[in-house]
DNA sequence: TTGTACGCGTTATCAT
DNA sequence: ATGATAACGCGTACAA
């Protein structure tokens, strides 16, 4: 186990001084002759030099790293989310340091802490809802902080990137509604998350301009983790009378209701019409294929990383940016018209 | 915008060197007066004070980080296996940076680099087969290095996690021919993988066990990427003498190659028995439920970090450790006995 | 164009 | 028990 050589091991090596090195490295940094640049390149390709990122780091003051703060990478939507964000920030020469919060804000205070102790330009996170003040001092100590999918309003200074959320739970619903189904479920997430709270007005808003009434019952906000998707459609289906249409609003509960609907052997769409929110293609293997509202994740990635490094570049115009991304709704077979529905 | 505090910011407001500060964060390296600490902890805490990590690993000459390098988030297997890394590596108080290489030697080359650069302590990796170098480079490095679900042999110094390949292609080959059938085909990864060539091996186990002939038209070894799952399937169901079962032998195709299936209309079981290597969730909800061979990735994840951990603390034996577990059969409704086959 | 010297924030060594 | 000081490796004024 040698150890690796620094940056005076090549000058020595090159017989230049450690400066000639630093601005063969950093080329807008002054001028060199074009002779020892040529050594000093052989050198440093012989000897296997590469810059120290801690050096350069307490040098500078700020990291060439990102972290992407995520509930839970088995979900799919962040699976992919997260695939797309490194891929790009690579290309950008940018690390991605990785985080999950399992929707727990403690957890996510810790990785704040984290990752202000890793001094990373820039964040991209989709917060729990928590942890208000913990994320302006982020910001604060000039830290770029971009949400995704979900926001806190609380916090004026962030970038935000997100589905237009209201409106695709608006048009979902109406779609049902237009099949002429009155009793329309809504498993969601929990209203401290925006999310939450916007795919239900949506889903209200659908039912007043059709002049129907809203049974709150059929409206569940629960919690992103564990079974709660998966109850909630349980207890749904136990109603003296139950729904004939359920939307499933949250990719993080799409995959325990739809097993629960297997499991009590509901027929789709001939007991129940459904609708799901999707970044996973399963959906479309299954019989009848799910129709689905598609999140645009590829949209979403890149917008935020657009952001986030854009801002570490300065450029960007001062204030923050909201950015909503349309998701687009994609018909398939899970749905039929309320008169050829079987339980009503 | 303000600035963090440093140490010395500290070590003056608390009225004392910043030699007791650092012995207040490291509780081992010294002696320290119980009312001082008291008095520093106050400060600190008052101050909101935080270590600065590059300023600690210049120090240390390494960090308190492992990279983890897999080649596709958006494969469910990498995905679950990267949360339950980041998770695990978390409660150790290790960060995870992460890098995927696309299946793509010269990415994971970058990647290594860059990984060198931020002196990693650990490296837990799915590599693509090449570099054979660069990964020896590593380690003599002093990074820990360990690969997870492939090998590379040549590599003789690293540790190494994997379900038992051979055995589960040869089970799930067994389980078929049981069945009756004689025309088994293969879809699984390249050769140039350690699985690729270890699930071949299995299957050809298998079928000289029962004296049957392996036709090598049968068996698809093909890139991970792209659609050549898909594209596998569809030659195969084009052949003069069509197989009249199929398994998908890597996550990876899975899902391009069930695609085809369904795109082409053919019936499962009917017209087809099929067991899949997986990792995901939804093979359970399709209809019908697909068999498959379950792969452990909890404990793949949860070894592989045992072993970088291990390693860094120094504990641990000397040589490279061989983990194999065990990946278990889960028979569900996607196969039938030849008898009840359609084409034949 | 090149080299010297200092700062970045922390830990470790060695006096006191 | 405490404090001064030298690394750690790199960027960068500033001097030559």
């Amino acid at each position: 186990m040698k150890k690796a050589p620094t940056i005076r091991d090549v000058a020595a090596a090159a017989g230049v001084s450690v400066s000639v090195v630093s601005r063969v490295l950093n080329p807008d940094s002054g001028p060199v002759a074009p002779a020892k640049r040529q050594e000093v390149v052989r050198v440093i390709d012989e000897l296997g030099y590469r810059p120290r990122a801690a050096a350069r780091e307490l040098s500078a003051g700020h990291a060439l790293t990102i972290g992407l703060v995520v509930t839970d990478l088995s979900n799919p939507f962040f699976a992919r989310l997260a695939d797309r964000i490194v891929w790009e920030a690579r290309s950008h020469g940018v690390q991605v340091v990785l985080m999950t919060t399992q929707e727990d804000p403690h957890l996510e205070a810790e990785s704040l802490d984290t990752l202000l102790d890793r001094s990373v330009s820039g964040v991209i996170a989709t917060p729990t809802g928590g942890n208000i003040e913990k994320w302006a001092r982020l910001q604060d100590l000039g830290v770029n902080v971009v949400f995704v999918d979900r926001t806190i309003e609380e916090l004026g200074d962030a970038d935000v990137v997100s589905i237009e959320n209201f409106d695709s739970a608006q048009r979902s619903t109406e779609y049902l509604i237009g099949l002429g189904h009155t009793r329309i479920a809504l498993v969601t997430g929990p209203l401290s998350t925006s999310t939450g709270r916007a795919r239900i007005s949506g889903y209200r808003a659908a039912h007043e301009s059709a002049s129907l009434p809203v049974d709150p019952l059929l409206i569940r906000d629960v919690p992103f983790r564990g079974d709660a998707g998966g109850d909630a459609v349980g207890s749904l289906l136990a109603m003296p009378q139950p729904p004939t249409a359920l939307i499933v609003a949250n990719t993080a509960q799409v995959q325990s209701s739809v097993r629960r609907l297997v499991q009590k052997g509901v027929r789709i769409p001939e007991d129940l019409s459904v609708i799901v929110f999707d970044d996973n293609p399963w959906t479309e293997l299954m019989s009848p294929p799910l129709s689905v509202i598609r999140q645009p994740l590829d949209m979403l990635a890149v917008h935020a990383i657009e952001l986030v490094l854009g801002r570490m570049q300065g450029r960007l115009p001062e204030g923050p940016r909201l950015i909503e991304v349309k998701a687009d709704f994609l018909p398939r077979n899970s749905c039929a018209p309320l008169a050829q529905t079987a339980i009503r």
